[in-house]
DNA sequence: CGAATATTTGGCTATTATACCAAATAAGCA
DNA sequence: TGCTTATTTGGTATAATAGCCAAATATTCG
């Protein structure tokens, strides 16, 4: 069995991975990461989607804490707020790369 | 735009989150993490569930390559073999943490 | 003020995920 | 062989997600 402070910090971070597990926002985080700060108009060009979608995945993500936003004139800027989860990306990028390597292995 | 090689590892990558993105996922993780390969039947305990949910949470959890599985007589035992997940999971925690810390200094 | 631009929200539908139960499979033992 | 234990698979009901369109909101500018 598991307590209710452990249980609590358990399903953050269930919160958080789940804001993170969907190709258009992890495209949004890596940009926002190489870019800095992005309008929602710049993310929806890269995400080849509805502005309306776009917005919605915006959401879920300063839900999430991952971005925050800030509104200037009629724009909305995204900024990134977890570096941390890029740093995971790159290692699962490795880690990606290893298994395709180690199943070409598996082929030969 | 984005290229189709770009695109693929950009999908990879959701996959791997999408697996990790459930409590009782992250769960089974952590004492992966903690305790080295455990039995089906220690992880249902764990999680309070249905043996059925958890041997599907743990084919998820394999197939996104985030465990292997070792079947020894009538058991089966999982081994963690993504240790950068539970490096991400603690960096999660401190992330958590601090935030839950900024916004009780925001109530002050 | 009224038009134009940027963004969010509401509503709907289609797809996907989750959990449990029951049944199937597989291994070890009497 | 037949029984028990450990685990997986199939079926199904329910809930959560994602995407698009249309409409609402907010801001700037003429």
């Amino acid at each position: 069995m598991i307590d209710r402070k452990k249980k609590m910090m358990i399903d953050a971070k269930a919160k958080i991975l789940k804001a993170l597990a969907h190709p258009t926002r992890i495209m949004i985080i890596e940009k926002l990461s190489e870019d800095g700060e992005c309008c929602v108009c710049e993310l929806v060009e890269l995400a080849n989607a509805d502005f309306s979608t776009v917005s919605k995945h915006l959401t879920v993500l300063k839900q999430a804490g991952i971005v925050s936003d800030d509104k200037r004139g009629q724009q909305v800027f995204y900024t990134l707020q977890m570096p941390c989860a890029v740093r995971f990306m790159d290692c699962l990028e490795s880690v990606i790369k290893s298994g395709v390597k180690s199943q070409m292995e598996m082929l030969k």
